[in-house]
DNA sequence: TAAGCGTGGCC
DNA sequence: TGGCCAAGCTT
């Protein structure tokens, strides 16, 4: 398909997004942060994190003198935590060892933390004009489709092919625009459900279409079923403070505060082994189904009352957390529904 | 190499 | 309703 550059490039002029928040720019920066928040997450959950962390930090060496918690606490609800971590570890090697600027080529772009080969040539195409493939979800679901290819594309020999196509089918100028009309056609016209075939330029001669494949491909992501945990969490308020503990960086939730966690013992023994101190729980009898990625947590949410004098020991990761700081804090989505749910104003 | 890693929208 | 997955990277 010889013109499939440049019947993408006429379609994306007439047909495809120009005014995202991220666009019209080459500032390295913006486009860095935007590409980085946009990995596995739609466009509308990113426009309003994009526009707070912009305001919070304006630009790489911002970004860089912040303290790691104000990058989670930014990045809280957002998901894919170790994104965050990467982004603040990036900025802060930028500034060290390349004098605040992204290096030159996709190549060596790739080579920092959180950056990998697609999010590497976006950079280097959007903000240099480098002639960098991209592989997205995007252009993989229209080359499966246009060129009909078989098999799971996140598998390694799928992959390989497609990174193959892509690279061939790069235009020799307006990458930028090219990549950006992959991205625009597979979020508007390609989509997954139902494409809109009728208004698809590579139409003609799309394989998929052709062959009455548009429903079968690209070919779904052979799936287990996640399994399915249990977590008690304790609301343990003392006043207008809550009790949080820090994660540790790497896992689940990494580098984020979230509830301490009850193990299978009774609450009241729980709760004296932890502070010695005596008091009762109120079941709040919800349990509150989260779903992940890779399992599914049903958490039961037990609400714990402090009397305000007291002073119990706290672990190295512990710390009170006033009510009012709830909403500039590090949470995870299901531990920011709770705390309004039971310790809200 | 394949599993781990969030959240919300869609149907 | 629950299964599926979105501008992927790391280990």
């Amino acid at each position: 398909m010889s013109t499939f550059a440049p019947r993408l490039l006429a379609w994306h002029r007439q047909c495809g997004r120009h005014d995202l928040p991220w666009q019209n720019t080459r500032d390295a920066y913006r486009i860095w942060l935007s590409e980085i928040m946009l990995q596995q997450t739609q466009v509308e959950t990113v426009i309003p994190y994009y526009a707070r962390f912009l305001a919070a930090f304006p630009d790489l060496a911002a970004l860089a003198a912040a303290p790691v918690e104000a990058v989670m606490a930014q990045w809280s609800g957002l998901g894919y935590y170790a994104r965050a971590r990467n982004l603040h570890a990036c900025a802060r090697q930028l500034m060290s060892a390349h004098g605040g600027q992204f290096p030159a080529t996709a190549d060596q772009i790739a080579t920092l933390p959180g950056i990998g080969r697609s999010t590497a040539a976006a950079i280097a195409a959007f903000s240099q004009g480098e002639r960098a493939a991209i592989l997205d979800g995007n252009v993989k679901r229209v080359l499966c489709r246009a060129f009909g290819v078989d098999g799971f594309p996140g598998s390694a020999a799928v992959e390989k092919q497609l990174w193959t196509l892509a690279e061939a089918l790069l235009p020799d100028t307006q990458i930028g625009d090219y990549i950006q009309a992959q991205m625009d056609l597979g979020a508007t016209v390609c989509t997954r459900g139902t494409p809109n075939c009728g208004a698809c330029p590579l139409a003609e001669d799309c394989v998929a279409r052709l062959t009455d494949q548009t429903q079968s491909l690209p070919t779904p992501r052979p799936r287990k079923r996640p399994p399915l945990r249990q977590s008690r969490l304790a609301i343990i308020q003392r006043g207008n403070e809550v009790l949080l503990e820090r994660r540790p960086p790497k896992g689940i939730w990494g580098g984020l505060l979230v509830l301490p966690e009850i193990g299978d013992a009774p609450t009241a023994d729980w709760l004296s082994a932890q502070f010695s101190t005596l008091t009762s729980a109120i079941a709040t009898g919800e349990i509150l189904r989260h779903t992940f990625t890779h399992f599914v947590l049903d958490i039961t949410p037990e609400h714990i009352l402090l009397p305000t004098d007291a002073t119990p020991r706290l672990a190295d990761t512990q710390q009170w957390l006033p009510l009012s700081k709830l909403a500039d804090a590090a949470l995870p989505a299901p531990v920011r529904t709770l705390l309004s749910r039971y310790a809200g104003p």
